[in-house]
DNA sequence: TGATTTTCACACTGCAAAGGTAGGTTATTG
DNA sequence: CAATAACCTACCTTTGCAGTGTGAAAATCA
């Protein structure tokens, strides 16, 4: 039941740009060091938020990362989807439709799918906005 | 995120065993076939749930598993942490006090732990008896 | 323009945990 | 005592995550 590191530690380098965003650009390096997280593996992570469109990049001297979204508008559940967190408690609920041969009959599946709507619903209700403070 | 399926078979398990408590003992043989585990497998989980005492067992002939306890009183959550399944969001919860040294500053735990009592309080609040209906 | 600084891409490794199997042992029955 | 069924331990295999190395590409600044 853990979250990934990376969709954890996606979060914390967001957290940190938008608790630094009058400080312009900043850098993985600055970042991975206050985070203590490798600076190669932050890298990594900071270039799928890129893709994602969380964060605005600046290459060259002088450059880094800046938070391209509004903390109130950034959700924690588009973060952790964009780190290819799957949020479904189990398997046969990766896709939909549910392709299990025992989906029907299965007793345990409502059950599934009620954990996997309330902990979508709780990330989808807690914006950067909320951990920045 | 995603339960592990040691878990989610075991109560599939224990649901079979209390739908058909009227049959006597249930051989492995049988709970596998009809949950579509194999065999072996199914094997190693019972003798999980038996140490648990959530099933009795008998040996020879005849034998097999039938419930050890009541539908009414089997909680989800007592059942995923006999199959050692870690029901905390994050590795630095697993165990308390926190030993991680952000734990003070981290921006994220509050949010974690919210996740981590959320999804217990879940677990706790469902029973063998929901699930067999 | 050219050196420097930065992000970006991708292949690769290491590792731990989960899923699952094999074989044999012990307990019980009839 | 033969058959049956749970029990136990060690093992194998796969998978996905975490993390690194190398080397580009892009932009800055002098």
């Amino acid at each position: 039941m853990l979250v990934s590191t990376r969709g954890r530690y996606a979060l914390r380098f967001l957290v940190d740009l938008a608790r630094n965003r009058e400080s312009g650009y900043i850098t993985v390096h600055e970042l991975a060091e206050r985070q203590e997280v490798s600076k190669k593996y932050a890298e990594r992570l900071m270039a799928v938020l890129s893709r994602g469109k969380f964060v605005e990049t600046r290459h060259g001297a002088g450059g880094g990362y800046r938070l391209g979204v509004e903390p109130e508008e950034c959700r924690v559940s588009d973060v952790l989807a964009a780190m290819s967190e799957e949020l479904v408690p189990v398997e046969c609920m990766k896709c939909s439709p549910n392709t299990c041969p025992r989906a029907q009959v299965c007793p345990t599946l409502p059950m599934w799918k009620k954990l996997g709507g309330m902990i979508h619903d709780f990330f989808d209700g807690i914006t950067l906005a909320d951990l920045m403070k």
